[in-house]
DNA sequence: ATGGATAATTGGATCGTTCCAATTTTTATC
DNA sequence: GATAAAAATTGGAACGATCCAATTATCCAT
């Protein structure tokens, strides 16, 4: 309400193009919705003419006239973050495929922006809303600048409301990470980083001791460590693995930042990951593929999350009558260096 | 052009909220307008009642019927590189900032899809365009699809045609970063990765030149090292800094993934970047400052860049008589632990 | 009260498209 | 070559807002 404008040049119309080659505004329009009511040969003479003066559609009118949309509204909370950068492309690529146009929207992690933000793009009338809500986000705040008519998608965080919403399968990619450091012979293995109180600490720790309790493995409360999940934390954080013994001989890290952090903190005990600890990472950030080690992370696949959060929204609009869909996305693991079996042979005997 | 859409429900009108304060519709426009015609009695009333009935304004309408738009298209070939995120980050920050919604398109680096996605985006009426163009771009191609009438801005990439342009002052970076190197006692600077061919590399490679000559050192040849700008590949190229006696004492890179993979090709080789071997980045990308050693770098804050690039275009839709403007943004040193001093006394006084 | 300002409000036309019912053209059938 | 049926085309109304000229309300001075 009540902003900038910009004046438009004046453009060419149907009017334009149906004058040009002798036909009704109404024929062209059929033309160029690829109508099959009008003779193949009238569609030559007019697709002829459009290209000829170089005519632009206005899906803005169409869509007023229709009571469409071909957008759909994209509200991101930190686009700085490759996490979100990469679903976003996935979003986009999926909606341009049909023709839809991405509105974008980042929020800063502000709530308050998230309002305006959502309030503006509402206005343009997009036919659906993907958000990745920022922290401290009130839902029915949202839902009452969305209002009832707009199908909106949460996407990787929960809100309180009834939502469609589309998020990791945290759980499931704990428990393959702690698989695979089980297959690998480990015994004792730690979960390390994150904070409690986030659901999404709370769920891939709820993995981690699934996989440890299936396998008749103890998960001692004192090898959950808990960090700020930033590299620099992870780092300063590393001695409380090794305080007591036995110590834990392989890690389960909260996300990649906290598993790079971890290397860097063994190194400088004189440790070396991926050769005398095996550590394990979540998330598959670029950098997880070149650190030294190389880290066996939790591919989550952004890109493809986004296209399938497109392809969510798109079913919704489709069929709104469609029950709520609250679905945990596919991840999977890739082995790299840093998870190596065990060297320490009392490691993998004791418990056997 | 023929392509799904969906119906969207049925929505409250001006007529609606006209009719339930007893006003006509026109009066409503002008409340949402902040008009100073209307009485502030009327507003008050009005204003209740949107808020009552939950009206939700319709700004295509409203675009429509005054051949306006609020809205820009953002074109980026590579959402998942940081630096163009923070770039979408800047650009949406300033469009919402004046009531503004960013149009997003990526194009995934393929001329073929940046086609087809700024046809698509073109329909939407977007009051201009900023494009950060796909390798390979065709700029006759570009400006028959955008049409006359949209300004288009151009970011990071030159492009055959007059356009307005906004680009890193490559030149200028690297003459600093060289600059600096000197400043601490260097005397053998190697210019170290990208590919001659690209216009980003030659600029780097220019201010680098500049920077040596300005202090009387040599720029021979053979310490310009190309390689693919990718971590890996550097790391790989790292022998060819020391095939020749005597070996540089510090390299400026090509940027930072380049910078980086040198440092591990260094560690590799039994040498300490930071220590003895300086190394100098470009971009400042946020691993910059957690690798080890954290890397001293060129900053060209890519989200300032978007806050200024959407400026720039919302000053040429406000004034289409404006002369073409191709400048260079802002760039600057930021030194961290990778750019030493020469370890090697002889570094500094054979050329002294 | 009355007139002349000014302030506030209003109805109808309009933006560029689609919808729809009606009309015209073509084709098929005998 | 007449007729019915099918195919192709068309003009006017409508989508939800703004613009504009015209109308009505309110104010102030006499």
């Amino acid at each position: 309400m009540n902003t900038t404008r910009t004046p438009r040049q004046q453009n060419l119309t149907l009017n334009d193009v149906a004058r040009g080659c002798g036909v009704s505004r109404a024929t062209v329009s059929l033309v160029l919705r690829g109508s099959s009511l009008v003779k193949s040969e009238t569609r030559t003479r007019v697709e002829a003419e459009i290209q000829r003066i170089g005519y632009i559609y206005n899906r803005a009118a169409a869509n007023l006239r229709a009571r469409s949309s071909s957008s759909v509204a994209l509200v991101i909370n930190d686009l700085s973050n490759p996490f979100f950068a990469e679903f976003a492309a996935g979003v986009d690529e999926a909606l341009a495929s049909i023709g839809f146009v991405t509105l974008l929207g980042s929020t800063g992690e502000s709530a308050e922006r998230q309002q305006a933000v959502l309030a503006s793009l509402v206005e343009h009338g997009p036919a659906g809303i993907i958000l990745s809500a920022a922290e401290g986000s009130d839902g029915a705040a949202i839902s009452r600048v969305v209002g009832p008519h707009i199908p909106l998608l949460l996407f990787n965080r929960e809100l309180e409301g009834d939502w469609d919403m589309l998020a990791m399968d945290n759980r499931r990619g704990a428990y393959l990470a702690t698989t695979h450091l089980i297959s690998l012979g480990h015994r004792r293995i730690a979960f390390f980083g994150g904070h409690r109180q986030s659901s999404s600490c709370r769920e891939r720790r709820e993995g981690y001791v699934a996989a440890l309790t299936e396998a008749g493995l103890d998960a001692p409360l004192q090898w959950r460590i808990e960090t700020i999940p930033t590299r620099v934390e992870s780092a300063r954080q590393t001695g409380a693995l090794f305080v007591r013994d036995p110590a834990p001989t392989a890690a389960v890290c909260y996300n990649d930042a906290v598993a790079l952090g971890l290397q860097l903190g063994l190194v400088s005990r004189g440790r070396r990951p991926g050769e005398d600890f095996a550590v394990v990472g979540f998330d598959d950030i670029p950098e997880a593929a070149v650190s030294m080690p190389t880290l066996t992370t939790i591919a989550t696949d952004p890109r493809a999350r986004g296209r399938q959060a497109a392809e969510r929204i798109l079913a919704r609009m489709r069929d709104p009558s469609l029950p709520l869909e609250r679905n945990a996305a596919q991840v999977s693991l890739v082995v790299r260096e840093s998870s190596c079996p065990p060297s320490d042979p009392d490691g993998r005997l004791r418990h056997d």
